[in-house]
DNA sequence: ATGGTAGCGCTGCTA
């Protein structure tokens, strides 16, 4: 089974580019992040005529979650354990399981400014994240946690330590919240197939050519639990998806990142 | 050079 994760940037922004991945990376499941979408305009029924069932959590111009699976897709959720699913106000979440595998695809908060409100909103929420497992899944089973976690877990997640003093995505604080999670019993799978950094980066800025002068940070990850993580052939980051489309189309400033599992 | 790009949507916010 092959299994990816991509914050897209805009679904319909990126829907031609996002169509042209699915034929050449032919992902079995698909966590996707930043859609932007509402579920009205989720693009549900092209992706049926591709062979994916989807479930879609997303309410406008920010945030938005989406699963998409070819293998089966059931029980689907789209808010955390004890919130009201009607209540929900940033859409970060969502939950499938696929072929046997609870599939969670999250999108951290960003938190824009350390010390502010948000950025004490996304520790809370990773608190809640690691609280959420904790309450919702069997322990030994087999479980997928991926997305974009607006976190770089160690200095060689980012391609310069020193231009980041003081910024998010790198505090000790994030790091921590991130390690909680991943304190539940699961392989940052990426990680464990390239023990050297720096990256393998999964975002870069639009502005300044980062993308090409090799300034990115890996943020986007694919945790999976002990029993699945030795499934793992190969985890790796899809650089080709983060350069233009055939047509010449914008690329979204995140890469896919693929895992590849055996049955 | 205190900058830059992209998306949403129409003014400035978010990333």
């Amino acid at each position: 089974m092959r299994l990816a994760t991509w914050n897209v940037n805009s679904l319909k922004a990126r829907l031609a580019r996002v169509e042209e991945w699915l034929a050449v990376a032919s992902p079995d499941v698909v966590c996707m992040q930043e859609t932007k979408s509402t579920d009205a305009a989720f693009p549900s029924e092209l992706f049926a005529s591709l062979g994916y069932e989807s479930v879609h959590h997303g309410n406008g111009r920010w945030n938005g979650v989406a699963i998409l699976s070819r293998v089966g897709l059931r029980d689907a959720r789209a808010a955390f354990v004890g919130e009201d699913p009607e209540a929900v106000a940033e859409c970060r979440l969502v939950a499938a399981t696929c072929s046997g595998v609870r599939v969670i695809s999250v999108y951290v908060p960003n938190g824009r400014v350390v010390g502010s409100e948000f950025y004490a909103a996304k520790l809370a929420w990773l608190a809640r994240l690691r609280a959420e497992l904790d309450a919702s899944v069997p322990a030994g089973g087999a479980l997928a946690v991926c997305g974009d976690f607006n976190v770089a877990p160690e200095d060689r997640d980012v391609f310069d330590p020193s231009r980041f003093e003081g910024a998010t995505h790198v505090t000790e604080r994030e790091r921590e919240a991130l390690r909680s999670v991943l304190d539940w019993g699961l392989v940052d799978v990426v990680r464990d197939r390239v023990p050297d950094g720096p990256g393998p980066f999964t975002w870069w800025d639009y502005r300044g050519g980062a993308f090409h002068k090799g300034e990115g940070m890996r943020i986007d990850l694919a945790l999976l639990s002990t029993p699945l993580a030795g499934r793992v052939r190969s985890a790796y980051v899809d650089r080709e998806a983060r350069k233009k489309g055939s047509g010449g189309e914008v690329p979204s400033d995140h890469a896919p990142v693929v895992v590849d599992l055996d049955d």
